[in-house]
DNA sequence: ATAGAGATGATAATGATTATCAGTGATATA
DNA sequence: TATATCACTGATAATCATTATCATCTCTAT
């Protein structure tokens, strides 16, 4: 229903899928790219589950990032958003914030390794790591410079 | 009275220099490398100006990360840390989060530059960036396995 | 069927941050 | 020096994202 990757990780978690969590689901797939809060969820969901509840989105978003299906990432809105992961980038999704517009773009390119590299030489056991540059994007600087 | 650079910044933006944002100036000193909230600011400010409020510690670290005297960051508890920076480590400063203990340690190397100038290439104009690992540090990762 | 576990939605509670506003203090000017 | 102006402050209310609570509903397994 929603991709080998996906459904292994749900049924190793034991996670049912009911009618909102699909919904929910759903929605994420069909935003693949983009990055959205909960409350932007909860209005596409209820398109397909015209009662669910934003303390279901809260709960159903918090679980499929911690299975790994969803990324989870605050810009500069005090707000976290979600997005789908794709699934070949692993853990190497960065991302690409215009300071003037707001735009996000997606990194995937990552010389990271070598730097995990020397931590894991001093003994550290690297889980993961969360990149963000800060810029203006082509659109912006142009405007900006003129 | 708090070394060049930062007197610098404060002539700079002309952001005078009363009694309670020279507490909390202090405050920051008294504790490079460490990563304070707001709150924690409050507590340690009050010893030198008993009657400080909480608005004007917000306040205050707000506007001395504009103007580049603090970092602001935010790690696994949603609240924002702040840290006064370094003059010497310009924007790259970068943080090692363990997942066990929640220790933060400092990465001041950077490989991020050849990353920044492919971005440049593709006319991003890059600001800054932000790098976190999350890892298992050698103390946590020896119990763990254990 | 029936009991127990899990899931849901409404809503209250929480907690960090921001806005408001009246009072205070510094500064500049006449 | 008196006074007008403006920035600064502390108390507190408001905001807003997120979490907790709880009664109800819905599966699932016996
Ligand atoms: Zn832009
Ligand atoms: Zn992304
Ligand atoms: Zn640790
Ligand atoms: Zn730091």
């Amino acid at each position: 229903m929603f991709g080998k990757s996906i459904n292994n990780k749900l049924k190793d978690n034991d996670y049912r899928l009911t009618g909102q969590r699909t919904a929910i689901l759903e929605v994420m797939m069909d935003n693949q790219g983009r990055h959205l809060s909960a409350e932007e969820v909860l209005v596409q969901a209820r398109e397909k589950q015209p009662n669910i509840g934003i303390a279901t989105v809260y709960r159903t978003l918090e679980k499929l990032a911690a299975i790994d299906i969803l990324y989870k990432s605050m810009f500069n809105d005090d707000k976290y958003r979600y997005e789908i992961k794709d699934d070949h980038s692993e853990h190497h999704h960065h991302h690409i914030v215009c300071l003037a517009c707001g735009k996000i773009a997606e990194l995937e390119d990552d010389l990271l390794c070598s730097l995990e590299g020397q931590l894991e030489t001093q003994g550290f056991e690297v889980v993961d790591h969360e990149l963000k540059f800060f810029v203006y994007c082509p659109v912006c600087r142009e405007k900006k410079n003129k």
